[in-house]
RNA sequence: GGCCCCAUCGUCUAACGGUUAGGACAUCGGCCUCUCACGUCGGUAAUACGGGUUCAAAUCCCGUUGGGGUCGCCA
């Protein structure tokens, strides 16, 4: 049995959209669990709106991604290029093959005066028309030499067009509801089903994932395959991931709704890869009760028969919860190297080799959703001063309180063993001593010791703080 | 509107003719506790509706309703 070769072929227009990011990462992992071949193709037909920007935007979230390819940009391969405008030769020999054995025709009509033919249908009827068979009957006699023509694939007029998809099953078209759709546009341009079915054909593609709205390319391109005599490939189609509201997830919807679009968002809010890959492979897909997977065993779990067929609604705090555990189950060490680039946004300058880094970071790896709200969460270890929470400040930061502080700043600035232990230890004793209970001074000193209300375990904080800045920022606040 | 597809808790889903319809997120309550989290225990919560087929239907068939996709010289 011959090794799968599937294939991502994004049209470089702007960014990696997340639901590409799944479709890629669903071809990915089934070229990784089989052995099998993982194409990249960039689809840059539409000159309208494809840029190189753009290319290198989508590179880089597929490297990020960690979804890697075996064959495409940079990389290269048997089957390049990899590029579909560099592969215009290729396109044009196919259509002059199909109109010269007549299964596709040259068009002459003009936008203008197919526009003005739609035009004349009653309103109603307008998103409904179809091109009429202008030229589907002409022969090359009529043809208007220098004049500018399409090529439209002649589809049959009769029977039906039948797939087994591997996740949605038997699907079936009457040709008749399938217009003479142009494969090539006047300056020798394919178009899209055009283009990608003669590059899966000459690419050897044995298996077409991609979202469901592709359903209704997929019998176009069935005949187009069948017309070029290029074996079909197999199919398998992925329900849409939607918005909250059950929207198709464009970029402006989305982000109403509070959901990142472009991958780059996700990396910029410092998710993990793999918490991301995680997340987007439970759309549409499931390996029973489990939820939490790491890359390697996606890759092992993964099969089409666990895909599903409806539609899934993105689920912000869901993802949020995801990505979280995959922070929590990384080592200290990995977890404080990935925070690191992160501080800086939140406005503090830390030396990579801060002796600090790694126990703070310890300190809210449970506590973050994201690697952006860790390092939010620990900037004020890093702080040189502080600004306390007003409302907090107004709380907790009574008179009685700050003579408390007072007293505690002496108890840690005379501690020896400043250890998180030890801190603990010699305030509990201290507490003890004076009757009192540690709510009377956890809050005050918390506010004191991080400017807010909510922060890891008060001892953790001094220990991490060191003796110097704790008790200074201790005093600081009695004394303010 | 035509065509295609879909339909289990609020959300993601399990179930592949016989289960007290399971899990997870969210939510609510308890425990833990110096705050916030983490962790832990428990609760509320679903087979859209109507017909069939069958001893037996969330599962198969038909219809209704609802939702999504798509109707470009975009991909």
């Amino acid at each position: 049995m011959t090794k799968p070769r599937v294939r991502f072929a994004p049209s470089p227009t702007g960014y990696l959209h997340i639901g590409g990011a799944r479709t890629a990462l669903f071809n990915w992992l089934w070229a990784r669990k089989t052995g099998g071949t993982f194409v990249l193709r960039i689809e840059d037909t539409d000159q309208e709106r494809s840029t190189e920007a753009s290319t290198k935007v989508i590179i880089d979230s597929m490297r990020w991604l960690g979804l890697d390819w075996d064959e495409g940009p940079e990389v290269g391969g048997p089957y390049g290029p990899y590029f579909q405008m560099q592969r215009l030769a290729l396109y044009a020999e196919h259509a002059n093959r199909l109109v010269s054995e007549g299964k596709a025709y040259r068009c002459y009509a003009t936008r203008e005066e197919i526009d003005a033919l739609r035009q004349k249908l009653p309103e109603k009827k307008r998103d409904g028309f179809v091109y009429p068979h202008l030229w589907r009957d002409k022969t090359e006699a009529d043809w208007i030499p220098g004049a500018p023509y399409v090529i439209r694939f002649k589809t049959p007029l009769t029977g039906t067009t039948e797939f087994v998809d591997k996740v949605f099953g038997s699907i079936k078209t009457q040709n008749s509801v399938i217009d003479d759709f142009v494969i090539m546009r006047s300056d020798g341009v394919p178009l899209y089903n055009f283009g990608a079915v003669v590059d899966d054909v000459t690419m050897d593609i044995t298996l077409v994932a991609r979202g469901s709205d592709h359903i209704i390319n997929t019998p176009k391109q069935i005949l187009l395959y069948q017309a070029v005599g290029g074996a079909v490939p197999e199919f398998a189609h992925l329900p849409m991931m939607l918005t909250p509201d059950g929207k198709k997830m464009s970029k402006r919807l989305a982000e109403q709704q509070g959901i990142d679009v472009p991958v780059e968002r996700y990396r910029e809010k410092g998710w993990v890869a793999d918490g991301l890959l995680n997340y987007i492979a439970r759309f549409g897909w499931s390996s029973g009760d489990q939820e939490i997977f790491t890359r390697d065993e996606l890759i092992e779990k993964f099969d089409w028969a666990h895909c599903g067929t409806n539609d899934g609604r993105y689920d912000k705090k869901k993802s949020l919860w995801v990505s979280g555990e995959h922070l929590k189950r990384l080592t200290d060490e990995d977890f404080a190297a990935k925070v690191y680039p992160f501080l800086a946004g939140a406005g503090v300058t830390v030396a990579a080799d801060d002796p600090r880094l790694l126990p703070a970071a310890r300190t809210v790896k449970t506590r973050s959703a994201r690697l952006i709200d860790a390092a939010e969460a620990m900037a004020f270890y890093f702080q040189d001063a502080i600004t306390l929470d007003p409302a907090a400040v107004e709380k907790f930061l009574t008179d009685e309180a700050r003579a408390n502080l007072r007293a505690l700043a002496d108890v840690l600035d005379a501690l020896p063993d400043f250890t998180e232990a030890g801190i603990g230890a010699a305030i509990e004793a201290w507490l003890a001593e004076r009757g009192f209970d540690i709510k009377t001074v956890a809050q005050p000193a918390r506010v004191a010791l991080t400017g807010r209300t909510a922060s890891p375990g008060l001892y953790e904080v001094i220990a991490v703080l060191g003796r110097d800045v704790a008790v200074r920022r201790l005093r600081s606040a009695a004394g303010a």
